[in-house]
DNA sequence: ACTGCCGGGTA
DNA sequence: TACCCGGCAGT
C-alpha cells in the first residue's frame, strides 16, 4: 500500500514513537498507543474497536492486528484473553510473510511497560523511573489483572518476546527514558513477538480500573507521562487510530523472520536497491499538522500551532501558557500535503518550510547509559521546534513520520561502530559489502546509505511525474541487517553517472546565444563530444 | 543558479 | 536515428 495513502488516510499514526526509523521507517518495532478510541477502517486491515481504547498493531502492508478491550485477536498466539499481549503471528499471505517480525511501537510509553514487564517478569522497562513506588504499584496492578485473565499457558513468556533491557537501570531523567524507549523499540524490532498491552476493557472492571488509575497517576507523576494513555479520560471521544505505514512495517518484518531468509534477503535488497531513493520533493510537499480530535479537521502548519490548538481547544488548557505536558502530541499527526494540489483552503496557512522535513542532525549524545541504537533521527519537523516539544520529551524524540519519502532529504549519516553494528541487529542493513566502515542509518524515510561501499550503491531511478514512487520506507530495511549484510547488492546501479568533466563544454564555451555552434551532443543535452574529458 | 548529461519521449 | 527536453546531480 502506498504509505502516503496511509498517511493521509490515517488520522493518527503518523507519529510514531521511537525512531524505528521514518522509518521509524527502518525496521522498527513500534508498539503503538493510539490512545485514540475509534473505529477505523484502514484498508484491508481489520480494525477492532471496542471501548474507549483502541490498540492497533499494524503488522504489515495491509495487515494490522488490533486489540481492544474485549476483543482479542484470533491470530495472536501469545495474546492473552485480556489482550495484554499481542503476539503477532505470521500470516500465510505472501505479502505478509513478514508479519510476525515487527510492529511499530508507537509511543513506546512507559505505560506499555507494565505489559511487557508483566510478561518478562520485570526484566524490561521502567514504569515510572522517578517513582519506584508507583512503578511497583502499577506493575502489580497490571500483573494482577493479567493473572486474572490469562490462562497459565498463555502467560508463559515466549522467548521471542524477551526484550533484553538491563534491570536496575538508573533513572537518569528524560533522556534516559527516551533512550529506553528507543532501545526497546530496537529490541522489539528483532522479535517476531509483539507484546501488546491489552485494552483495559478485557480486564475485569476492578482490576481494569485499578490499573487505569495507576496509569493515570503514573502519568501525572512522571515526566514520561506523555506516553501514557489517559485511561481515566473516558470522555475522549473516539479518536482515529494511528495507522502505520505499511512499508514501515514491512521493513520491520523483514528483520526478524528466521525463516524465509532467502526471500527476505531478496526482498530487502529489493527495497534497498531497487526502490528509488527518495529524493527531495521539490517544493510540492509540505508537512502539516492535523488535529485528530474527533470532528476536528484543523490543520496547521506548525507543530506548536497544532499543539496550542489542541491544548486550548480540546484540552481546555490555558492558551496563554506554553506549558505542555506533551499530551497534545497524541492528538495530532503530521501529514504530508501536496501543495500542488492543495486547495485554497490551506492557502492561508503558512506552510512549513520543506527544510524542516530535512534530515535532522544526528541525535546529540544526550543519553548516557544508552547504547548507540539511540541514534535515532528526530523527526525534522519536531526537532526544529525543540522548545515546545522538548517538554514532551519521549514523543519528541520518537516522533517518526510514517511517510516522508518525498520530503526526505539526504539521509543522516551515523557513524556506527562495530559494537553498534552488532547491536543494531534491528537497524542495520548493510548491503553485502560488509565493510562495516560506517552505516548511515536514517530513521526517516531516507534510505540507508552504506559508506565504505566502493562505487555507487544507491540506485536512482528516474520517476516520471505520474509514476508513483515506492515508499521510501522500503528502503528502510535497517531491521534486516543480517540479511542485508550477507547479501551482496542484488542490483547494482545500472547507469553510473559519468563524473562531470573538468573541461568546458560547448554551452560554456559558446554560451547559449551561440547554441548553433555547439556540438550536437550538447545541443541534445547529451555528453559533449567536442570537449571531452 | 548554473551546468552536464542521463533517460526517455517524439517524429 | 535525429532531435528534444525533463529533471537529476554536481558545482
Amino acid at each position: 500500500m502506498d504509505s502516503r495513502y496511509i498517511l493521509e488516510k490515517s488520522s493518527v499514526g503518523t507519529r510514531v514513537g521511537v525512531g524505528g526509523v521514518d522509518s521509524c521507517r527502518a525496521g522498527r518495532s513500534v508498539l503503538h498507543d493510539t490512545r485514540v478510541p475509534t473505529v477505523e477502517k484502514n484498508g484491508p486491515m481489520p480494525v477492532y474497536t471496542h471501548g474507549p481504547v483502541l490498540y492497533k498493531f499494524v503488522v504489515d502492508v495491509g495487515s494490522a492486528a488490533e486489540v481492544n478491550g474485549e476483543r482479542t485477536s484470533s491470530k495472536g498466539n501469545g495474546l492473552s484473553p485480556g489482550g495484554q499481549i499481542l503476539h503477532m503471528e505470521k500470516t500465510g499471505r505472501g505479502d505478509q510473510k513478514d508479519t510476525g517480525s515487527t510492529g511499530i511501537l508507537k509511543r513506546a510509553s512507559p505505560t506499555h511497560c507494565p505489559v511487557i514487564k508483566g510478561q518478562l517478569q520485570g526484566g524490561f522497562m521502567h514504569l515510572d523511573i522517578n517513582n519506584p513506588g508507583k512503578q511497583a504499584e502499577l506493575a502489580n496492578s497490571f500483573r494482577a489483572a493479567q493473572v486474572q485473565n490469562v490462562p497459565p499457558t498463555e502467560r508463559q513468556p515466549l522467548p521471542s518476546s524477551h526484550i533484553p533491557v538491563p534491570r536496575n537501570r538508573k533513572p537518569s531523567g528524560h533522556a534516559d527514558k527516551e533512550v529506553m524507549a528507543a532501545a526497546v523499540l530496537t529490541s522489539l524490532s528483532t522479535s517476531p513477538l509483539v507484546l501488546y498491552p491489552s485494552s483495559a476493557s478485557t480486564v475485569p472492571e476492578p482490576a481494569n480500573r485499578a490499573w487505569k488509575e495507576v496509569l493515570s497517576a503514573s502519568y501525572s507523576s512522571s515526566t514520561s507521562g506523555n506516553w501514557s494513555w489517559d485511561a481515566s479520560d473516558q470522555s475522549v471521544p473516539s479518536t482515529p487510530s494511528p495507522p502505520l505505514s505499511n512499508d514501515t512495517n514491512k521493513n520491520f518484518l523483514l528483520s526478524s523472520q528466521g525463516d524465509d531468509v532467502s526471500e527476505d534477503v531478496t526482498e530487502s535488497t529489493h527495497f534497498m536497491f531497487e526502490d528509488p531513493i527518495p529524493r527531495k520533493r521539490k517544493n510540492s510537499m509540505k508537512v502539516m499538522f492535523k488535529c485528530l480530535w474527533k470532528n476536528c479537521e484543523k490543520v496547521l502548519s506548525t507543530s506548536s500551532g497544532i499543539q496550542r490548538h489542541i491544548r486550548t481547544v480540546h484540552l481546555g488548557r490555558n492558551s496563554d501558557s506554553d506549558y505542555s505536558d506533551g499530551e497534545e502530541d497524541f492528538y495530532y499527526s503530521e501529514i504530508e500535503v501536496n501543495m500542488d494540489s492543495l486547495t485554497e483552503g490551506l492557502s492561508s496557512l503558512t506552510p512549513t518550510s520543506p527544510t524542516t522535513a530535512g534530515p535532522p542532525p544526528v541525535f546529540p549524545p544526550p543519553l548516557t547509559d544508552v547504547p548507540h541504537s539511540e541514534h535515532i533521527n528526530m523527526n525534522g519537523s519536531q526537532s526544529h521546534a525543540p522548545t515546545l516539544l522538548s517538554q514532551s520529551a519521549p514523543s519528541t524524540l520518537c516522533h517518526i513520520r510514517t511517510d516522508h519519502a518525498y520530503q526526505a532529504t539526504a539521509p543522516v549519516s551515523i557513524p556506527v561502530g562495530p559494537e553498534l553494528a552488532g547491536l543494531g541487529s534491528g537497524n542495520g542493513t548493510g548491503p553485502g559489502t560488509g565493510t562495516g566502515n560506517g552505516i548511515s542509518v536514517s530513521w526517516q524515510s531516507p534510505p540507508v546509505i552504506f559508506k565504505g561501499v566502493p562505487g555507487p550503491v544507491t540506485h536512482v531511478r528516474t520517476v516520471s511525474i505520474g509514476e508513483k514512487r515506492q515508499p521510501a520506507a522500503n528502503t528502510h530495511t535497517t531491521v534486516n541487517k543480517t540479511h542485508a549484510l550477507i547479501t551482496p547488492p542484488a542490483k547494482s546501479i545500472p547507469g553510473t553517472r559519468k563524473p562531470r568533466g573538468e573541461a568546458k563544454k560547448c554551452r560554456k564555451v559558446y554560451g547559449m546565444e551561440k547554441r548553433d555552434m555547439w556540438c550536437t551532443a550538447c545541443r541534445w543535452k547529451k555528453a559533449c563530444q567536442r570537449f571531452t574529458d
